[in-house]
DNA sequence: GTGGTCTAGACCACA
DNA sequence: GTGGTCTAGACCACG
């Protein structure tokens, strides 16, 4: 996994796992792999793993089985909520963000369409490119 | 200034003086204002802001003048793929992050089209509230 | 580390880190001494070794991994390029200075074949002797 | 006048008086232009050429006449040895950073051969290139 | 007054 | 233990 290394390494964790949650790649209920395998997995190392999972769990996403390891809530409300929350933030982010580089709202519109049609990704430095 | 702390500081001083010539707000030649009012401004050590501008100067966007100070570049071609950069670098991020929330394309379009009918400026976090 | 103080301490360390990846003490990949031992070797703050660093990194002549250290890049050819631009760099210094103290080439050619023949190095402020 | 901005000012208008008077531009007992003039020659503040100048009258390279200005030094003697002196310090010095690079003798004395056959002047940041 | 450099010391993120 | 960042305060070169 990249990292954008302007960013806390384990807030970048928790994005990922909260896209996985969100995107169904880990369902309500399912066993997260272990923390040495999420450090394997995420090229990361286990401390800075587990410094996300402690979040997530104080956060309530994600609860601890003493013995048995780490499970996404079965709160589907919980993981709703999180991604409208997720989507806002980004949404108000972006358009913040672009409103102070001096665009219009229509022209805020017409950059993401024109994006959207050249298909062009070219993404480096986010969590999901791995 | 606001600091959002999972990002250096130094960096959001740097994107701060960014959208400042953008916008326009400095203009191509014109002075800034001396480091060590910057730093007030901004609420920031000396050293804090001169590791910002350093950096900037390496980038040449803006110009150092020998106990002067320090001037933007009067290189417009310059501003404009700054501009230009900045703007895709932020659609590009918004795009994978809410594209990674598993939001298609028209949900992405729709939700800023709410979002700026809303009006709803519940910004925290950005540029220029700080 | 005796420093020329008529040039930023800085930048002397970078000269001589340059000097030490050129000449194969410090073998492409390998690891640079830990910032603070650097500090120690060179005798100068860690926040200036520091300095030279972050702008070798920059330069990409060296690369830092995330609480590992810092790596001289394994990028040959970029070693080669930086070899060239150096020498290119001195000479180019040596003659102009040379020049204008009317000396003409021959002259100068002459000057260097006796300073070497000499084998006098009456030298001061180089960076071996520091 | 292009500075070197790793270098004092004050420092490299002294090379460029030293060059001068080495050359013969200014002759022995000359009168230099006024200080002001100077300033303007080589584009620096008089504050400057002012420092410059002292440290060259403690030298006794040149010599002030009260309401006059101030003069280069009669005693050929004493120009002889500073042009000398100047040379041995570049010769060495240029040496000495060149070997540092891993160049041998030979490879030295090429390298200049090269240099001066390709009469290319890139020459920037020099003194002399006004 | 302006930027440039350096120091000393502290705290944080990561392995 | 390693680098990265920030602060506070000092001194210097230049205009």
């Amino acid at each position: 996994m990249k990292f954008d290394d302007k960013v806390p390494i384990y807030y970048q964790i928790k994005n990922y796992l909260y896209h996985q949650i969100i995107t169904g790649e880990l369902q309500p209920g399912e066993k997260l792999p272990s923390v040495r395998q999420l450090a394997i997995d995420v090229t990361a190392n286990v401390n800075t793993v587990q410094r996300a999972l402690s979040e997530m769990i104080t956060e309530e996403v994600i609860v601890p089985q003493r013995g048995k390891g780490n499970f996404v809530t079965t709160d589907v409300k919980e993981i709703e909520q999180l991604k409208s929350k997720l989507v806002n933030e980004q949404i108000s982010l972006a358009y913040q963000q672009l409103h102070a580089l001096d665009l219009s709202d229509d022209e805020i519109l017409t950059e993401f369409k024109q994006f959207m049609e050249d298909g062009d990704v070219q993404n480096e430095r986010t969590i999901e490119d791995r």
